[in-house]
DNA sequence: AGCACGCCGACT
DNA sequence: GTCGGCGTGCTC
């Protein structure tokens, strides 16, 4: 007898099923099939099989395959397990990370085995005898009662969102009528339209005349979640490159992009993006690939999911998200973009790092894999590469130890001033959203603490009361008229934020129009997108709004804001983000100032000397000084809880357990997290150091915590904060 | 993940 | 004496 591995979209391993009664038999590998689950129906995927039964209790049979193809080929249900075996995850949470749309809406119909007797039936099921039902209106565990005893009959299918819209499918020809011709121009304006009579009331014609289009298909029904959005194509010139490395950086990011559309245009390419934002930058250069990422519908992904199989042989470049790096389409190589982002960092779940994940994938499916980033991450430098001819950013750096004014200087106030007076644009960036990162007694130096976390309030200045906020915990407080410690009323911001730059802005160049831009909070740009002079203050949400047409400045009040966070690759961040910033503009190159209490920062060297590799030449030396990645592979161990004592305990309990397996260095902590409070939780770090074979082996049979909560970071990309389930 | 089971503190 | 907190274990 057959036993089905069926992977669920949860944190489990794989379980057993029987393969669904009287269905397709043989090799169900990469199916999707409904199953069973805890009373109710679930979708998982045919990761095995086995002979069997050899287990000790009674396996649920399955319910049906939703598919008449396989949905995964061999190739991705192994890259699941070998990805889930480096995540230190089970099997199921990687599927329902990188797979997150497996299970569809079900339409399921059920009724009684017509051969069963209706009297065992219990009461208020008792229409199941008639005829089919939809299984919607039942109790599922009386439906389960049934099933497990074998008499109910089963029906299940993907459950389609099929809106249907008239549209217009080709051009009108001369012989058409002029009302016809009317009606399909009409149309056109409209783009589309619920019905032939919608339409024949806005073009003032008869239906019979809709009706006569439709049926000589000039204009037709199609399902309009397929319609693809209309992305405007442009055109561009071919940039070839002499080789293909494994990593390219540099140029600016148009040239980045032509080189990839020119590359998309010879062979089959699958595009890794980090966010959504930069893959629609791509896009307008790729009018042939498809494209799969988060934002799009239900039914536009199935589309290509299911479309890809069938095009093998069309050799199709792919533009995606993570969510498209398990689709099972035939390309000669991967192409990760911007490899270092953040927001490759998947929050919860497996917590993989998706960067690591391509490069599984493109191993196993034997592939060669690029990297393609305006700086290449310290993670994939010792790779051959390609570097693009980069134009000197123009840095002018503001040395805060012996200019006057704060939060902007004299200095920084004239840039502004001219900028202003040129009709040009500038942007203004901050770290923080609020007011201020901290505040302070003047006299005492007593600071605002969140009573949650280890970490001081942020000011916001809202209206005429000051509010206090904790940025990781949401806690909320006013702002004390006096000094709780000392009574004085004099108050001390520090960090200059998003409020506050604003205010100073306001004060010092007050003809300046201001626009405010952070994730919370985005003024209306369209004076600035039309060209009008102003200034746009904002944290590094910028970095991902729409580019501004006459920008010539960005000014960094406090860029040491940006290195505050204590861990080895702030200074790695900050470098990127400022050669980020010096190509915020397709073709200009705005003036990019920084105040500064470091003006000697390595990151700020690499730039004026327009010197990216020696930047991170320096930083590699001291990574393998340090035996921190690359040089090593690390894996955060969190342990937490709201009482000190059972944290600490509990850490310490599994430091004892990996001590005698562990090497010297491989160890490091445990230790109270960066942020030792957060969330009422207090949180404690150990972090396994070593290569790749020696962390599988200290990472076996990982203790049970007993009392605390434990929390794994395969590939840790920061160390502050909680991490999310 | 969700859910049931089970063992210790504060309440009508 | 019960209600309910969440730590532990299980799901084919």
């Amino acid at each position: 007898m057959q036993v089905l591995k069926v992977a669920l979209p949860l944190p489990v391993e794989p379980m057993s099923y029987l393969p669904p009664h009287a269905q397709k038999q043989g090799d169900a590998l990469g199916y999707r099939v409904v199953v069973p689950w805890r009373g109710e129906l679930r979708v998982g995927l045919v990761v095995g099989s086995e002979e069997g039964p050899h287990k000790s209790f009674a396996l649920r049979e399955a319910v049906a395959y939703l598919d008449a193809r396989p949905w995964l080929r061999p190739a991705e249900v192994e890259f699941l397990a070998t990805a889930a075996r480096d995540s230190f995850c089970a099997v199921g949470t990687l599927l329902d990370d990188l797979i997150p749309f497996l299970e569809p809406p079900l339409l399921h119909r059920v009724r009684l085995l017509p051969e069963a007797d209706p009297a065992v039936l219990p009461k208020g099921l008792e229409a199941l005898a008639e005829d089919w039902q939809d299984a919607k209106g039942f109790d599922p565990k009386l439906l389960d009662f049934l099933r497990e005893a074998g008499i109910l009959q089963e029906e299940v299918k993907e459950q389609r969102s099929v809106r249907e819209a008239l549209v217009v499918l080709r051009e009108p020809s001369e012989k058409l009528s002029e009302k016809a011709r009317a009606a399909w121009y009409a149309l056109g304006d409209l783009r589309q339209v619920e019905s032939m009579a919608a339409l024949a009331r806005a073009a003032g014609v008869g239906v019979g005349v809709v009706k006569g289009l439709v049926d000589k298909g000039y204009i037709g029904f199609v399902e309009i979640d397929a319609v693809p959005e209309t992305a405007v194509t442009r055109k561009l010139e071919p940039l070839e490159l002499p080789t293909l490395p494994a990593r390219l950086e540099g140029g600016r990011l148009l040239d980045r992009i032509r080189a990839l559309a020119t590359l998309a245009q010879k062979e089959s390419v699958l595009v890794l993006f980090p966010e959504v934002s930069l893959l629609k930058r791509f896009q307008p250069f790729f009018p042939q690939a498809l494209v799969f990422h988060g934002e799009m519908k239900a039914e536009e992904r199935r589309k290509v999911w299911e479309g890809v199989g069938e095009r093998a042989q069309d050799s199709i470049s792919v533009l995606c998200t993570y969510q498209g790096l398990l689709l099972p389409v035939e390309v000669k190589r991967l192409v990760v973009v911007e490899e270092a982002s953040e927001a490759y960092k998947l929050p919860a779940g497996s917590r993989a790092f998706v960067p690591r994940l391509a490069r599984l994938r493109a191993r196993q499916l034997g592939l060669p894999l690029s990297y393609w980033s305006g700086v290449n991450s310290a993670e994939v430098w010792a790779e051959t590469a390609l570097d693009l001819p980069t134009p000197t950013p123009r840095l002018h750096l503001l040395d805060m130890r012996q200019e006057r004014g704060w939060p902007l200087s004299g200095a920084a106030l004239a840039l502004l001033q001219q900028t202003l007076e040129k009709n040009r644009q500038a942007i203004v960036l901050s770290a923080r959203r609020g007011y201020s990162a901290v505040l302070r007694c003047k006299r005492c130096d007593w600071k605002a603490m969140c009573p949650n976390c280890a970490l001081p309030l942020r000011y916001h200045k809202s209206g005429r009361f000051g509010l206090m906020q904790c940025h990781q915990c949401g806690h909320e407080q006013k702002a004390p008229d006096l000094c709780p410690n000392c009574q004085s009323d004099v108050f001390d911001p520090r960090g200059p934020g998003v409020e506050w730059l604003l205010e100073a802005l306001a004060q010092h160049l007050p003809t300046l129009p201001r626009y405010r831009y952070t994730a919370d909070a985005k003024d209306d740009l369209r004076p600035l997108l039309s060209g009008e002079p102003g200034v746009l203050v904002g944290t590094t949400a910028i970095l991902r709004g729409p580019v501004l047409p006459e920008l010539a400045l960005v000014l960094l009040p406090y860029a040491d804001g940006f290195i505050l966070e204590s861990d080895f690759r702030a200074a790695e961040r900050y470098h990127r983000l400022l050669w980020q910033l010096a190509d915020l503009h397709p073709r200009r190159r705005p003036l990019l100032v920084l105040q500064t209490f470091e003006p000697g920062h390595a990151a700020h060297r690499a730039l004026q000397a327009a010197d990216p590799q020696g930047f991170m030449e320096f930083e590699l030396a001291l990574r393998h000084t340090l035996g921190y990645p690359p040089a090593t592979r690390m894996v955060k161990l969190e342990v937490s809880h709201p009482k000190e004592p059972v944290a600490r305990d509990a850490i310490y309990q599994l430091a004892e357990a990996l001590k005698p397996k562990a090497q010297s260095g491989e160890l490091l902590g445990p230790a109270p997290a960066p942020v030792a409070r957060l969330r009422g939780q207090y949180v404690f770090h150990l972090l396994l150091k070593s290569s790749e074979p020696r962390l599988q082996a200290l990472m076996e049979n990982l203790p049970p915590v007993r009392g605390a909560r434990l929390r794994l970071d395969p590939d840790p990309q920061s160390f502050v904060g909680l991490l999310e389930d």
